[in-house]
DNA sequence: GTCTATATAGGGATAGAC
DNA sequence: GTCTATCCCTATATAGAC
């Protein structure tokens, strides 16, 4: 085992955080996702735990935005939005750790980051929905909704154990969305 | 205060965990919140928290189902029913204790009771949309996708503090629904 | 840089006096 | 029934040897 690279080691921290939460994931299973002792851990990240987390979002937000974001604002396709919010979320196998982080009791520190991931989504959909012709204040509301269906859709596919949830949602917006698009 | 009422001790744990979440409401904050100390609660409660936990699911339960399920069984109107899932969540104050639930640390314990608030709800809201001459495929599409909408909304209105996005939502929600009622 | 041992705080749960 | 003191475990964070 190498030098640790921090890009590899924050992908891993990534995971974890995703997959159990930030309350969630203790140093314990830190150390062994990681494969890092407490020593190298904290000698990589000082500020701990809290620390792990922002750059784990960092990350995380940067690959959301790659992979949605900036496809989107390139070319409007509402449609393709849907198919990489699908393949980011992995066909529900992941599932997003800003919506956990909103309910994590330790959440409220990284309100920002939180924050930051859900204005700059529906940000470039409602600009799309209006550079489609779409009606502001119906593409301000729908945008919010297609915001909130994708997390809560992630939410119960989490409580159901069923990862097709997230096909058969993204599927029923997508549809609901393109309509509003061909009447406009 | 006299001799703790089981009802109105369940009732304010009820409250302390749909605010808080079962994880961050540790025994302190239960202690301050109920008023009682750790002999009482114990006694109370011999199985500590869980039980509190097990016990204000039920009550919530109940409180949702004779809010929201049996009216909608009874008449099948949706638009009753978000006007009754408004008052639920008091206006967007309150927040699910449930979805809340499944992204806990500790939640796993609870999943067949937050399945069963689920399917309760779904199994009520699809008979409507059936009886309502809706589709089966799409009354089972519909049902799924109002309750995750309900969920995530009230994830992002947790996340930006915003108690109005409950109210939007459920407008949207009850427009969309209604719509593809009228034409059924 | 990495290790182990430890500090420090907090969690939930318990025992025994009253 | 209720209280207080305490136990035990786990959590994150730190210190110092190597």
């Amino acid at each position: 085992m190498g030098k640790p690279n921090r890009v590899e080691v924050v992908a891993k921290l990534s995971a974890l955080f995703e997959k159990l939460g930030y309350t969630g994931a203790g140093m314990n299973e830190i150390s062994a996702a990681t494969g890092l002792g407490r020593g190298s851990l904290y000698h990589l990240f000082p500020d701990g735990k809290a620390q792990m987390m922002r750059e784990s979002l960092a990350a995380l937000q940067d690959e959301f935005s790659q992979s949605v974001v900036v496809p989107l604002q390139g070319d409007g396709d509402v449609t393709a939005m849907f198919e990489n919010l699908l393949h980011f979320y992995r066909e529900g196998e992941r599932g997003s750790i800003w919506g956990r982080l909103i309910l994590d009791p330790q959440g409220e520190q990284f309100k920002a980051e939180i924050q930051e991931h859900f204005n700059e989504w529906r940000g470039a959909l409602t600009k799309a929905l209006l550079d489609a012709g779409v009606e502001r204040g119906t593409a301000a509301s729908l945008s919010e909704r297609t915001l909130s269906g994708v997390e809560g859709t992630l939410v119960l596919a989490a409580g159901f154990e069923d990862s097709g949830a997230l096909l058969r949602g993204l599927r029923t917006m997508n549809s609901q969305l393109s309509e509003v698009i061909s009447q406009s």
